[in-house]
DNA sequence: ATGTCAGGCGTAGCCTGA
C-alpha cells in the first residue's frame, strides 16, 4: 500500500497538477491539506475517473482536508470531535483496507506568542485525546498523516540558526508533537533517511526551493505493527519545481510517499 | 525577516494567511 500526503494549497490553483500527479503516481491512498474549496468544489468526478474515492472536509477560503483512496472508504469521521466549537477544517479521517487512515492540517501558529500559536498548541493536545477516545496503538492500525507544521529535528531544517524558535521549530511546539507520537506513533519516513537534510516545504518567499532552504514538516507516523511494514518513503520534489508543460505553479509543499508492506 | 502565492471582495488593488 502507498500512501502520499501532500498539501496542494488550493485544488483550484491546481487541479491539473493534482489530476496529473494522481495519474503519474498512482498512490494507494492520497491524503490532501489546505484544499480551500467547500465540499461542493471539490473536483470528486474527476479523481473518480481516474479510480478515486474522496472523503472531503472542505472549508471556503481556508484549510480543508480530504482522503483520496483507490478502495471504498469506510468508517469516515469528521474534525475532532470534541467539544470545541471550532469551525477550521483541519482534520478527517477513514478506514481503508484496514487501516484508520487520517489526514490531519495542523495550525500554522503564525508567531510565537500569538493568539494563533495558543491555537496551535490547544489543536495539537486535542488531537492526542482525539488518538487516545478513537484508538488503541496496540490494536489498531493507524496512520496519522499531513502537513504537522513541526520540523521535529534540527537537521530538518536547512538552516537551523534562521529558523530556530519559530511557530515551525520552537521546543515547544516540538514538545507538543512529541506529546502527540506518544500515544504509540513512529515516523515512518525518518528511519530511511537517517542522515536528515530532506525536505517537504520551502516558502514562496526569498525563492526557498531555489536556495535550498526548506523544512521537514509534513509526516507519516503510524502504530507500532503498520510501522513495521514500512518499506520505502520518498518526496516527490519534482512537484515541488515549476512544469513546463502545465499552466499552473507548484505548492509551497511537495508530495511525500511512505510504501508498507 | 520576508524578495511569493492564493483567495475574498468585487472588478483595482488592498487585505489576510501562510
Amino acid at each position: 500500500m502507498r500512501v502520499a500526503t501532500w498539501n496542494i494549497n488550493s485544488v483550484k490553483a491546481r487541479h491539473e497538477r493534482l489530476l496529473g500527479w494522481l495519474e503519474r503516481c498512482r498512490p494507494d491512498v492520497l491524503c490532501l491539506q489546505e484544499l480551500k474549496v467547500v465540499d461542493e468544489a471539490f473536483p470528486s468526478l474527476a479523481v473518480k475517473a481516474l479510480g478515486y474515492d474522496a472523503v472531503v472536509h472542505g472549508q471556503k477560503t481556508y484549510n480543508g482536508v480530504a482522503i483520496l483512496s483507490r478502495t471504498p472508504p469506510e468508517d469516515v469521521h469528521v474534525g475532532l470531535g470534541d467539544d470545541v466549537d471550532d469551525p477550521q477544517a483541519r482534520l478527517v479521517s477513514a478506514r481503508v483496507s484496514g487501516v484508520h487512515i487520517v489526514s490531519a492540517y495542523f495550525p500554522n501558529g503564525g508567531e510565537v506568542g500569538s493568539d494563533k500559536y495558543a491555537y496551535k498548541l490547544r489543536w495539537m493536545q486535542r488531537l492526542r485525546d482525539y488518538l487516545d477516545r478513537r484508538f488503541d496503538a496496540r490494536r489498531d492500525q493507524v496512520l496519522l498523516t499531513g502537513d504537522f507544521n513541526v520540523a521535529p529535528e534540527d537537521d530538518d531544517v536547512a538552516r537551523p540558526d534562521a529558523w530556530a524558535n519559530g511557530v515551525l521549530t520552537h521546543p515547544e511546539v516540538r514538545d507538543a508533537l512529541e506529546h502527540v507520537r506518544a500515544f504509540g506513533l513512529q515516523d515512518t519516513f525518518r528511519p530511511f533517511h537517517p542522515r536528515g537534510g530532506v525536505y517537504t516545504w520551502w516558502d514562496y518567499r526569498g525563492r526557498g526551493f531555489e536556495r535550498g532552504d526548506g523544512l521537514r514538516i509534513d509526516h507519516h507516523y503510524a502504530t507500532p505493527a503498520l510501522a513495521a511494514r514500512a518499506i520505502g518513503a520518498t518526496v516527490d520534489r519534482r512537484e515541488r519545481a515549476p512544469s513546463e508543460d502545465i499552466n499552473e505553479g507548484p505548492s509551497d509543499h511537495a508530495p511525500v510517499i511512505v510504501e508498507y508492506e
